[in-house]
Parts: structure tokens; C-alpha cells; sequence
DNA sequence: GTATGTATACTGCCCAGTGAATATACACAA
DNA sequence: TTGTGTATATTCACTGGGCAGTATACATAC
């Protein structure tokens, strides 16, 4: 059993979370999340069977919070869908301006793994990108816009690579530009209702 | 100097450019470029400083000709801003199609060495991306556009956008999603002029 | 005979994964 | 209540290999 409350298994995805999305994961060391986590090696291997299970377990435990995250930023006000995804766009550049941002933790990996394309990592960092997509999909496709797939990768491809950009330059307002985009592209798609006037 | 005709320092360049954008920059050890360029550890060491050193070298050697790679597809017909920006993207497409393609050299590395911000590499790739945005926005500019930076600046995010997702998803029908976003907000963008009828 | 270029052989360190043993918890029989 | 077996959880110490970078010496060219 764990020293303290928290399980040891989830003791040691905390500590791989931080190292793995900090460093990245061939700059990490397995004893470097032991140490972190307060374990040793052979208790790190007793709960995982490989680096590579436990790279896998960093990304799965980020899945669903993400998620969470960009729903909430999504729901806090109903201003229209332009506004509700560009807010989205607003609040991760303000994530980004904090220091120890470092871009998204799927892609990043997706990258650094780009040589081992069936890596459990990548399966789960594909898997979430298209849970988000597909919520995209959804929501767009409930507001009756016909073309609602092909917007949804577009606003993906749109957030993508805001978090590729802004990684590289360390400017945020990229982000900013993506959403002001991402607002234009759904605009255009929006039917035109009652009462609601369209720009342009 | 060399063994064959061309010189060691380039030789080991390309030997350098093959492995680290097919396994990453962490994932290839000098030792593995020096026996690739046929040449031992020690004659690399007397070409370049450092890893760090030879990395930034195989990323510089990627400028010009991606750049020129780029300028080559758009000029390739006249046939209105638009289309040619989009062709770009499907030129792309065919290229990620390719089963040794892994995205962009520059955007993995910068992805990698997250944790390096003043590394020389991410300097040169950050270089490098801001050369393109600036050919992008000159050319809109002389087209006449009004918010050539701002468009510029998302026609970027939708490239960068789809290097991230096509390599993750291993799926390049982004790189055309992204192709007709980038066209869509061209058209939008573009001023109105006799004898050429926007869409809608 | 000095600049440049290349090679052999080495140092010190880090790293993924393992062998063998120990500690704890708990079920159940005496 | 106490003894005992079994599954879970954890530790220490180790292996075999890889890695970035270097000390020293030799070769070639002008």
C-alpha cells in the first residue's frame, strides 16, 4: 500500500505527468519518475510493465481533464457558436502564458515517437484528438450546419496548429489569431436564422 | 578532405538530416551519424562542437530548399491566389503519403527540445517558419488584401496544424481539409474585382 | 613544417530492465 | 485467538549496454 493516502500507481502517473510533459519522453529517465514519485525503480516496474505502458498511462490520464476543460471554456456563457469556440482559442492562450507551458502533451509525444508509429502513446494521443473532433462534429452539426465534419477538422487543424506555433515562437497571440479564424470559418458556416444577422 | 568528391562536413549533414528527421533528435546518437556518414566519431567532433551544434546544421540545411519547395508549387500555374495557396497543401498531401514522411523536420524538433527554449535548433526552425509567414503575407499584400498579416498568420496555423495532425493520425486528407480552409478565408479575404466573382 | 583532417582508443556517466529477498494484509483453519 | 498460507507491494543491488565528448597520435597538402 502507498506511504501516504494516495495510491502508489497514481503517485507515479503524477510524477510521470510532470517529467514526461516537461522534458519529454527520451529526456526523461524511468529512476527520474521513481525518484519523483517516491519509489523505487523495481516498485515503478511492479505497477507498469515498461516505459513505454507508463508513457502510455501519462497520456491517458490527461484525456478526459482536457476534455473537461475545453467543454467548460465552451459552456461559460451561450454567445453564439463563434464565440463559444473562440473562447476556447482565448483560454489556452492564456494557459500559454505561463511559463512552464509546453505546447500539447499528444502532440509533442506524437512527434517525439513519430519513428514507432503503433506506440500504445500515440494510439491513446489519436484516440483523444478524435473524441474532440467528434464533439466538435456534434455540437456543429446540432446548430444544423450542413458542412459539420469538414468544420470540425478544420477548427482542429486550426488549434493544432496554434499549439505547434505558439510552441515554436513562445507568442500566445497566435492563438488568438487561430480563434479569430476558427470564429470567421463557423460564422460563414452558420445557417442564417431569424433575428440573428450574419456579418458581411 | 573527403574520401569521394563531396566533403565530409556536407556528407555528414546528410547523414545527420536522414536520421534524426526519421527517429528524432534524442532517439539517434552522434556515433550512429558519424557511421552513417562513413567517418568516425572523432571527425565529426572536428566539424562540429556539439550534438547541439549538428543539430542546428541539419536544420539549416532544411531552409532553403522547403522554402523553395513551397514558392516552386504555388508558382506552378496563375490561377488566382486562392488555388495556388491550396495547391501548396495538396502537394503536401501527396508528399505525407510517402511511408518515410514524418511531418515537419522543424515542428518535431521544436516539440522535442521543449524544455531547450534557446536552443540554436528551435532558433533556426522559429527562423524558418517566420521566413514563410513573411513570403505569405508580402504575397497577399501585393494582392491587394488589406489584412494580409492576419491572413498570412492563419494560412500558417492551418499548415502547421495539419504537419501535427497528419502525422499523428497518419491520415493526409487533413493536409486537403486544410487546403480548403486555406482557400476559404483567401476568397473571403480577397478584394472584389471586376471580372472575378467571389463565391455566395 | 604548419594547417587541416582523420583515426584509435578511452573516460565517466546514464539508462532500461531484472534477480532475489522482504514486508504487509488478509482469509481461513485449528 | 492464534497460526499459516497466499497475493500484493516494496526494497536493494545489479547487469549489460549505450551515450556525449576527449586525449593522443598519425596523415596529408601546400
Amino acid at each position: 500500500m502507498a506511504r501516504s493516502g494516495i495510491p502508489t500507481r497514481e503517485r507515479i502517473i503524477t510524477a510521470a505527468n510532470s517529467l514526461f510533459y516537461n522534458d519529454g519522453i527520451r529526456g526523461v529517465s524511468v529512476d527520474a519518475v521513481a525518484a519523483k514519485a517516491g519509489v523505487t525503480k523495481r516498485t515503478l516496474y511492479y505497477h507498469f510493465r515498461s516505459k513505454d505502458e507508463l508513457v502510455a498511462a501519462y497520456l491517458a490520464g490527461r484525456d478526459q481533464p482536457n476534455l473537461a476543460l475545453f467543454r467548460q471554456w465552451f459552456s461559460e456563457a451561450d454567445d453564439g457558436l463563434p464565440a463559444q469556440v473562440e473562447r476556447i482559442f482565448r483560454n489556452l492562450a492564456r494557459s500559454a502564458r505561463h511559463p512552464k507551458w509546453k505546447g500539447c502533451g499528444f502532440l509533442r509525444t506524437s512527434a517525439e515517437l513519430a519513428n514507432l508509429p503503433g506506440h500504445p502513446a500515440i494510439k491513446i494521443g489519436a484516440a483523444h484528438k478524435k473524441k474532440f473532433e467528434a464533439w466538435l462534429r456534434e455540437t456543429f452539426a446540432e446548430a444544423g450546419i450542413a458542412q459539420a465534419a469538414q468544420l470540425a477538422r478544420q477548427i482542429l487543424l486550426l488549434l493544432d496548429g496554434s499549439f505547434a506555433v505558439v510552441l515554436l515562437h513562445r507568442d500566445p497571440s497566435y492563438m488568438e489569431t487561430a480563434g479569430e479564424a476558427a470564429h470567421a470559418l463557423i460564422e460563414a458556416a452558420l445557417p442564417v436564422q431569424a433575428g440573428v444577422r450574419r456579418k458581411r
